[in-house]
DNA sequence: AGCACGCCGACT
DNA sequence: GTCGGCGTGCTC
């Protein structure tokens, strides 16, 4: 019997530190374990201890021992750890929930996991001399189709449905063997040529050496995945593997095609959270055990092990999916950029848009930019973008006469155009023409959103649903109108106007049902479509074909916006779905309406130039003091009562003032109410942590944890706290 | 987060 | 008498 040595095991709890239990045989760090813990049996992780924290002050008496280590799978490796290390201190979670957040659910749990063998079956000699009788059909097919080389299960049972059974059985009696096979050199489909641009950006990627981020900034149609593939061609020619990135929404069929048709002897593990689990978990056990080539996923493949990792992809950097909005409040891209670090490759951001933030990294010579400006089919040109100023006219359910024109000559010609309205629903509100009362949900402060198909109204943040009143709930006035528009009004706006249009919606609505979007690609293919009708989800990057005709409505709202942030969202959104317009024989056009037309945000879509936008806002951001010329994080606290939430980051202002923040560089504001200050029944607000310093404001939050804990165990269970590093919305 | 323990109200 | 409401405290 060996000494009773402690080691420390992360688990998934909401406590900080890790917890000490005892052990008789060594364990490796990683090492997944299963552990008594109160009344409860879980699953832990073995990590090293970190400095100062859970390991002091326990009775050492009172340790337990680890129950079972978990071995049908080696230790984590130490990248895993690694990764989720830094996670754990820059977002200041927990280790033990980062690392279960960065887990697939399969591992989460307190049993044990083998990888299935999937190498393929062979006949032994002794398998081979043993032909199965002519009248076992089944038998015999097998073992006939096994003479012309290895078979995989899956194969197999192609075969014969009974392969699983008759395969394990000549395993047994010495028949039948697993073979590994041998790796099946690189092909590659057909590709397309490079433009100059292209070329010159490959060329530079080719020679990058070791950590170097790279922004890949491509107007729309530019060709920065055919740039991403020849890269990834290289990657499987060294035998190295390659992490790419995407959007959510990015992650098409069509996109995992693309891939597998340029690789089609390589294996590429697709990672997200719609996956069933043991898929998920195969292609994660795959790709950290050197077996997938290319992994592609939303940001949770960001924690992907990989041991032969030699090229991270970001498409869509900019994009707001890859900031986890709950738990472990993750950037996907920013964790990419640390993961490349420490691996020394290369990480390639790619956008039509790029974040400001990766803005200034390019502007302080800590990334290196690539441009690609010109689209990389034909003669293909950016579109005319013209503005609609609709001051001084008068719209019809939303449309100015010169796109409601615009749309006819579409129309005539057989084009097909795309309308983009950033309201789904049938219009914003409801509202009483004769007191002035507006339909408010009575859960947020929000307003409820009409959706007349349903004859609902419906929030948009809570999921609360009530009947359209008849009249004003105030004051009885039967009088009540919808007030602005949204994605179903102009749809049926459209339909009554161009009778022989044909619509088609695209929002929230029409394509939360599973097969949607197939449902949509073929229509819009198929040329069953004349003009598009959507929302925000149009500007991330779907692949519509032709569209000679972009008009934007309603766009106003996000230029005096109290989010700071809703310009850059806005540009960022215009610049995407203008980039839509366009054919290989003539430009496209776009037209936006507004009330702003003189708003430099509108000037620079007019002239293309968002590097110059881009300039303005970094510098602006600057003078305010705001991201990224500084750090932010946001400590959030809600509850029912806007009291207690108040109180409570009263409270946690006054702890951090002792500690002088001012002095380290730390400015606090607040409490304040959030911008969205009442969501489901719940109370918000915050307070703001923001710092020149990265490190400055790091130091600060560091000591905050702890200090909340206390704090909020006087305040009860009804009240609840995050703490949101590098948040993107308020 | 779970889960147990504990202390007060209406029920077979 | 006890079944069960959810407040509070603990978990190596």
């Amino acid at each position: 019997m060996g000494e009773r040595k402690p080691v420390q095991v992360a688990i998934d709890v909401p406590l900080a530190g890790t917890f000490s239990y005892l052990t008789e045989s060594p364990v490796m760090a990683g090492a997944r374990v299963s552990v008594s813990f109160g009344p409860r049996r879980l699953c832990g992780v073995v990590v090293t201890p970190i400095p100062g924290v859970g390991v002091a002050g326990y009775d050492a008496a009172k340790l337990k021992c680890i129950e079972m280590v978990l071995d049908g799978l080696p230790p984590l490796p130490e990248e895993f750890l690694a990764l989720a290390r830094f996670a754990s201190d820059y977002y200041h979670y927990p280790l033990g929930q980062t690392l279960f957040t960065a887990l697939p659910t399969g591992l989460r749990e307190p049993r044990d996991v083998r990888r299935p063998d999937r190498r393929p079956f062979a006949l032994t000699e002794a398998g081979l001399a043993d032909a199965p009788p002519a009248r076992q059909k089944a038998r015999l097919a097998l073992w006939q189709a096994l003479q012309d080389g290895p078979l995989t299960q899956a194969q197999a049972k192609e075969v014969t449905p009974q392969a699983g059974k008759l395969l394990a059985d000549w395993l047994a009696e010495g028949k039948a063997e697993r073979v590994t096979p041998e790796a099946t050199p690189l092909r590659l489909g057909e590709a397309p040529e490079l433009n100059d641009e292209q070329q010159t950006a490959l060329t530079a990627l080719r020679a990058s050496q070791g950590f170097q981020p790279w922004l890949l900034h491509g107007v729309t149609g530019s060709g920065k995945t055919e740039v991403y593939l020849r890269l990834i061609a290289e990657q499987l020619a060294a035998r190295r593997q390659t992490l790419v990135l995407v959007p959510e929404i990015n992650l098409t069929p069509q996109l995992i095609d693309r891939f597998a048709k340029r690789f089609p002897a390589s294996r590429i593990v697709v990672q997200h959270s719609n996956l069933a689990d043991g898929e998920r978990m195969h292609g994660w056990l795959d790709a950290w055990h050197g077996e997938a080539d290319v992994v592609i996923g939303t940001r949770l493949s960001v924690f992907t092990p990989l041991p032969r990792l030699g090229l991270i992809v970001v498409d869509e950097e900019h994009d707001g999916s890859f900031k986890q909005q709950d738990g472990l409040r993750y950037h996907a891209r920013d964790l990419a950029v640390w993961r490349a670090r420490r691996a020394g490759i290369a990480i390639v951001l790619g956008s039509a848009t790029p974040s400001l933030e990766t803005v200034a990294n390019v502007e302080a010579g800590r990334y290196q930019k690539l441009a690609l400006t010109r689209r990389a089919h034909g003669a293909a040109r950016l579109p005319d973008v013209r503005l609609v100023d609709t001051r001084r006219k008068k719209l019809a359910e939303g449309l100015s006469e010169p796109v409601l024109e615009a749309l006819k000559a579409r129309l005539a010609r057989k084009e097909m155009s795309l309308v983009f309205i950033n309201r789904r629903g049938f219009a914003p509100v409801v509202a009483c023409t004769a007191c002035g009362w507006t339909s408010g949900c009575p859960h947020c402060s929000a307003k409820l959103v009409v959706h007349l198909m349903e004859r609902k109204l419906r929030c948009h943040h809570c999921g609360w649903e009530e009947p359209v009143p008849r009249a004003c709930p105030d004051c009885g006035d039967p009088d009540i109108k919808p007030l602005g528009e949204g994605t179903q009004r102009l749809e049926s706006a459209l339909q009554r106007m161009l009778p022989e249009a044909r619509v088609l919606r695209i929002d929230r609505d029409t394509t939360s049902r599973k097969d949607a979007w197939d449902e949509i690609y073929r229509k819009v293919h198929g040329g069953e479509v004349d003009i598009l009708v959507g929302t925000q989800m149009l500007a991330k990057g779907h692949d519509f074909g032709t569209l000679s005709l972009v008009a934007a409505l309603g766009a106003d709202g996000g230029l005096y916006s109290a989010d700071f942030r809703a310009s850059e969202r806005l540009f960022s959104q215009l610049m995407q779905v203008a980039g839509r317009a366009g054919r290989a024989d003539a430009p496209g056009e776009v037209l936006i309406q507004t009330q702003w037309p003189d708003h430099p945000l509108y000037h620079a879509l007019v002239a293309h130039d968002f590097d110059g936008y881009a300039a303005a806002l970094l510098s602006e951001r600057r003078q305010a003091g705001f991201p990224p010329s500084t750090f932010q994080a946001l400590l959030r606290a809600d509850s029912p009562e806007l009291a207690q939430a108040t109180a409570f980051l009263r409270q946690a202002r006054e702890a951090l003032d002792a500690l002088d923040p001012m002095a380290q560089g730390v400015l606090i504001s607040g409490p304040a109410p959030a911008l969205m200050a009442r969501l489901a029944q719940r109370e918000r607000a915050q307070l703001v942590l923001e710092s020149p310093q990265r490190g400055a404001l790091h130091r600060l939050l560091d000591q905050l944890p702890p200090l909340l804990d206390g704090l909020a165990k006087s305040h009860g269970r009804a009240l609840r706290w995050s703490l949101d590093v590098d948040p993107q919305d308020w």
